[in-house]
DNA sequence: GACATCTGTAACATTTCTGTCACTAAAGCT
DNA sequence: AGCTTTAGTGACAGAAATGTTACAGATGTC
């Protein structure tokens, strides 16, 4: 997996369960994310208040006050409704899940889940969220593009393609002139925890070449044995 | 289902049922992995720190010692810890989440599953698992090779050849002036265990010639009875 | 529900790469 | 110079990687 260089951020965890917490906390730790952790909401309310989490990992069970009430509590809270919340649930509560969507949990996560699960759409949620900055419109050589309005522009023309071809230039687009494995991509782009054939990868690269059109297909060059790379420097006779 | 070359790796697959073992072993096989077979934790042990796999299989339940524990003590010792383990877990036995989790595991399977999941998750936690180093660029004497962008350039223009004069090249760059048999050659470029002839050392020393062009070709010298040599130094005999 | 869109997979087509071989050229040796 | 050994070269068939197309299921919309 390909590596994030940020300052790390810090999770609140949020369970009734010590044992649960501690897992969790070390499989963050080992990821590079500071931790927090409360056992019940009261406490919770604190800690969000004092430090500002960048996210909060949120057990659906707890005793008195219910993940879901934690939850809608927090969203209605100006000051706290923009940190994003990862919901926890155990196999059974799936039926829940409009109740969570409506308290305004980010993402869901049902028990039992791997350490490498969790990270992956943690990260996921934590990119998504990330409130300025990041989604500042990109533009190479005329084609724009601009994650805020989602939409993609050759020379103000617009382009228009699926919803992973749009993902996948994005992702291009602000890692450009750098080689990139099919299983790098599927991380990068489809996001850690899809189980997908690897030749998928190319079938979305002809679609996004076709949506970019003749003048900037060539952008997406393939590296013959290795993957593909987003390139302004055009060579006829490419190769690795 | 057509599978990648990669120098096939290696799956242990414990479970103390061989049927399952078997049937789970032709799965892999089919799609090109090596796999080796443990019916217990003590089996499966000698194996792990004999043959060192790339992937754990692990069935939860086990007769003794416990798929749990035998994870545990795996992740336990630094030697063995960074092999990723798949736990198979029976129905009805998902409620074990906190075990696993603090167990190691990488991923979970529940029985029953297909051979096609059961590939692909592997697949997925094996690409993972192994993580893409960031190089640095080596440049000498305005030949310029970039492991990231996966590209050559001489004088900022783009040279092309194949992946094995890729790696070649690269190989030579980061050994300077010392010379290497045909042998060595093809253990450090091919890797180790391929039984290819030495003499396709020569075709693509020659292939790697002819895509440096005549300006950088006179770089890969041949030493004469021994290989073949990477330097910047021009030989006086070379002159003639 | 009919319709449109999107996704992942499989199957087939095409391009590129690989390892060998046969042969030539050069170097070493007596 | 002859003879022997070693390296350079071009051609080629099979293998492997990538490009392309078609399709079935999933999802969302009206």
């Amino acid at each position: 997996m390909v590596e994030e260089t940020m300052s790390s951020r810090s999770i609140l965890i949020v369970d009734d369960e010590a044992p649960i917490r501690e897992v969790i906390a070390a499989a963050l730790e080992m990821a590079g994310y500071r931790t927090l952790e409360a056992s019940n909401a009261q406490d919770a309310h604190s800690i969000v208040v004092d430090q500002k989490p960048d996210l909060i990992l949120l057990d659906w069970m707890m005793p008195q006050v219910s993940g879901v009430e934690f939850a809608r509590r927090l969203k209605r809270d100006p000051l706290t409704a923009e940190i994003p919340i990862i919901m926890l649930t155990a196999k059974g509560e799936e039926d829940h899940k409009i109740t969570g969507l409506e308290a305004g949990a980010d993402d869901y996560i049902t028990k039992p889940f791997s350490p490498r699960e969790l990270v992956a759409r943690l990260k996921a949620v934590l990119r998504r969220s990330t409130p300025a900055g990041i989604d500042e419109p990109i533009e190479i050589n005329g084609l724009k593009l601009d994650p805020n309005s989602h939409r993609i522009t050759a020379h103000g023309d617009e382009l228009s393609m699926g919803p992973t071809e749009f993902r996948l230039l994005q992702f291009f687009m602000s890692h450009a002139e750098r080689a990139y494995t099919r299983g790098q991509l599927l991380d990068q782009v489809w996001g850690g925890n899809v189980y997908v054939d690897e030749r998928t990868v190319d079938v979305h690269i002809r679609r996004l070449r076709k949506g970019l059109g003749d003048e900037f297909k060539s952008l997406i060059q393939t590296v013959r044995g290795t993957g593909y790379r987003f390139s302004t420097k055009v060579t006829e006779t490419d190769n690795s």
